[in-house]
DNA sequence: GGGAATCTGCGTATGCTTTACGCAGATTTG
DNA sequence: CAAATCTGCGTAAAGCATACGCAGATTCCC
């Protein structure tokens, strides 16, 4: 017995939680430890990085760290839990808002072009199922982040919680969609721009124009091959998100 | 040679789209076929349905045909190209838009509606891995249900597309959430309400007030085990969105 | 000092996974 | 009736997560 890292906190908390928070304290027997769980994290974001995430198997993980495939099990209790704290140091920390005030919009703006600069810089986190509500200490810094710029509102506590979840899940959802189709044009060997004109020409002669006759006017409009392809959806969704959120802000403030 | 399915019809489209679209007539030579490619993708969200995504491999669908794993690949080939197909016939085709007319914003939230019963009744379908913009036949017709709602307004194309993808973004990300969490409350035997109150007060013990102010004052203030957990979130988001595209449509009306 | 306790890394093994290759038989074309 | 061409599918390779248990290291307690 003992060998195993079921719950040993009794904090209420799935292990791998304990694991992030570093609330689970080692007893002092046993030999020492040759690996860190920092270690083995950042090992997995190297192999990710450099060789894309369905690389990162636990086999390879150990061998970029010289090691063995069931050593890492004595430091996470599943790939899932590797997984979950990759996603936590993709995500690191967000910049502190600029110091001149802008109010919770431009502090919101800011925030969420952190989060989207992060995920672009670490494209592979996007292919991490994400599994539960964000728990990991990073994902708490950048929640305090967001609900801190909300301060001055009237939100409820939970209109706030929303609001950045929703803002959250919109840069998510637009980085995994921007950085897979820059990844497909890569493999193509062509620009995303080109990728998106031959998606929509490719589409464009394949629907009936009767049957699709908004898709296909949409698509011939020539929206899709636009200069600011990928840039301008970011910053159209995000400016939507925050004129509705600024609709129920100034609604709520007499 | 022949025996692959490689691009035949040389459209320019990726294989897998020229199978979705049935583009890929078969020469008349040879055998007749055993099997069709409906019944391998009916048959696989059947797996998906009963045993969830992760049970789906070619070989347990293949069992559910009475077939073998390697038949499959004379109809598909690659499981990604299958996992397309089921996320297809997941979506399926949206209901007409209610006959009073409610103008694109009733419109566009009884499209957003639409796609999320179909998502709660597939809820497999979301841990497939979206891998490009839409372009099965089924997503197709959402996306000309969902610009069609806009036709009366002064958006450009551009702004169409955009806000279609805004909200079907959104309405993808709530239903990964709440599901996973519906999920992992059933596996913990509780409801989903408990499960978040559970979270959040564990949370609460967990973080540091002072280092997490904004934070700790939401988990305590009991904005997470409120009654219209799950559901309240799809209206507030919805709602803020629409908000926002409400902005945009009426500057631009005059 | 000397067990006893307890931890460590990790070898081995199980039962999965996708899918490349090629063969035997079925079917259609000339 | 051959030649061509397709069919299902057996075999096998390569890789995966991870359960189990062992040998050795370290520390605690007497």
């Amino acid at each position: 017995m003992g060998d195993d890292l079921g719950d040993g906190a009794a904090s209420g908390l799935p292990p791998v939680l304990e694991l992030a928070w570093g609330l689970r304290e080692r007893p002092t027997k046993g030999p020492k430890r040759g690996l860190t769980l920092d270690r083995i994290v950042q090992a997995a974001v190297t192999v990710a990085r450099a060789e894309g995430m369905p690389a990162v198997s636990m086999g390879r993980v150990a061998k970029e760290l010289g090691s063995s495939p069931m050593s890492l099990y004595r430091y996470v209790s599943t790939k899932d839990d590797l997984l979950t704290l990759m996603l936590d140091t993709a995500y690191g920390q967000p910049d502190p808002p600029p110091a001149e005030p802008g109010g919770w919009r431009a502090e919101l703006a800011h925030w969420a072009s952190g989060q989207r600069i992060a995920l672009y810089a670490n494209p592979w986190a996007l292919h991490i199922p994400l599994s539960g509500p964000p728990a990991t200490p990073n994902q708490i810094v950048w929640l305090e982040a967001g609900l801190a710029a909300l301060r001055d509102t009237w939100l409820s506590e939970q209109q706030k919680l929303s609001t950045i979840l929703l803002i959250s899940g919109f840069v998510r959802n637009e980085a995994l969609l921007s950085t897979d189709i820059m990844a497909a044009a890569e493999r193509a060997g062509i620009t995303a721009d080109e990728a998106m004109g031959s998606y929509s020409t490719a589409l464009a002669r394949l629907i009936d124009p009767r049957r699709f006759p908004s898709v296909y006017a949409a698509l011939t409009s020539g929206a899709l091959d636009d200069d600011d392809g990928l840039e301008g959806e970011f910053g159209f969704g995000l400016e939507r998100i925050l004129d509705g959120i600024a609709v129920l802000i100034d609604t709520r403030s007499h």
